[in-house]
DNA sequence: GAGTGGTCTAGACCACACG
DNA sequence: GTGTGGTCTAGACCACTCT
């Protein structure tokens, strides 16, 4: 059963994406819109917080909320969304290649790269990803093969976290991420045919990825070719 | 006066820093919580949605709020924190220097990189940022000189973002960011001293800023030397 | 003064985890 | 079953904006 705000924010929000509340008008005040809903105003508020979180509107007081104009239509690459999510938002042709797909166990040296303790078991996961027939992405992953059991090739090839939330049941909840410019590699050059010989790094964004338990089981490496790069972000001003 | 949910914010976060909470503890239960700071539930419930969203606790149906243990000891370089305030943070000699300092007005040319109208006053600063001696940032800024008047090279020198939200009173809200990977000009390499030249890119963030009652106010380009840039973020998987 | 969003309260029922 | 967090209600008072 979904939530009542949930029901509540999607309504506002395709509301507002098919401009019956176009760029920089009012939505109904808070009051109206209980009436309107037939609920109360904390469910309400519900709704419009989390609009508001992701950048639609901007509440103010003593005023009402107001529909955000964005300059750049974006959908954020923020929040932890994967890969194949993100390419099914867009319409690009996208091939993916897999020239690593091994289970391995943590040794001494592994530890430092994978952050994960020695002795763990894992699969270890190499993609390439060609992007309207450019390669474009290599992404490394290393998941815990005790709780993600049975991943196969095709399914690396789809969607891994597809399979971990729709197959397993597993909830993925957070992740710490930090993007960095990292200098080419002899394998980089291998794998990402078409680099132009001039570029020097890599756009690296490395995440450590959690369940909703906090455990943590998967770290990821992805390198992008520095010209297909772009990471957008919303982010409100902290009020600490 | 500070809303009671936000000094309980506070107080919990200082217990979680001090280890009077350490990682992968439980929190207190909500209701305990509520006992214990003589309040209500949904006051609680704010303080902890807050330590939530920031990654510092994970919440779990039937269980409880437990501790987050995060791998690196990160504070976020996201949320729109000003240049200023996150060198306080850390503890580096920063010594800036100010290249440009203008006025002018938005022409047909200007209106593509800094998305004003045609006709708007704008102050136009470029900062380099020297970091342990590294030129490792040029911060390109357009502002609108009729929100933010008065603006003056040493406020430049030291932080915009003081002088609008303490001196002007001015609440900025939020800011679209992109960061790209952009080729290196002719006058990068003379601002940005010491570059090595086999780097072809620096990391560019770029950000349209706004004021709370949403009016855009400030267009910045910060590029980044590619060696010294870092970007840290903690992500929550979106719940549609 | 009227209307807006921001905070706070006190209570209810539900979904989930665990013994 | 007991305890946990998740949702929802109905009401109150406050701070702010605008006329």
């Amino acid at each position: 059963m979904t939530p009542l705000y949930l029901k509540i924010y999607h309504q506002i929000k395709s509301d507002i994406q098919q401009n019956v509340y176009p760029a920089n008008a009012f939505l109904p005040s808070e009051n109206d819109l209980v009436a309107q809903f037939h609920t109360s105003r904390d469910t309400i508020r519900k709704a419009l917080a989390k609009l508001d979180k992701e950048g639609l509107i901007q509440k103010r007081r003593g005023k009402g909320s107001q529909v955000i104009a964005h300059q750049l239509r974006h959908f954020p690459i923020s929040g932890l969304t994967s890969f194949h999510e993100l390419k099914l938002l867009q319409h690009f042709q996208v091939v993916t290649e897999l020239p690593v797909f091994e289970t391995i166990t943590v040794t001494a040296d592994d530890q430092e790269v994978t952050l994960f303790p020695i002795g763990t078991p894992l699969y270890h996961i190499v993609r390439v990803r060609i992007i309207d027939n450019i390669h474009s992405v290599i992404d490394e992953d290393y998941i815990r093969a005790d709780l993600i059991p049975d991943l196969t090739p095709a399914i690396a090839k789809q969607s891994i976290y597809a399979y971990i939330e729709n197959e397993l049941h597993l909830s993925v909840a957070f992740a710490e991420k930090t993007i960095t410019a990292e200098l080419v590699t002899a394998r980089d050059r291998d794998l990402l045919i078409g680099l132009p010989t001039d570029e020097n790094r890599l756009i690296q964004v490395e995440s450590q990825v959690h369940l909703s338990d906090t455990t943590y089981f998967q770290h990821t490496i992805a390198r992008h070719r520095p010209d297909q790069f772009q990471f957008n972000e919303f982010a409100r001003r902290q009020t600490t």
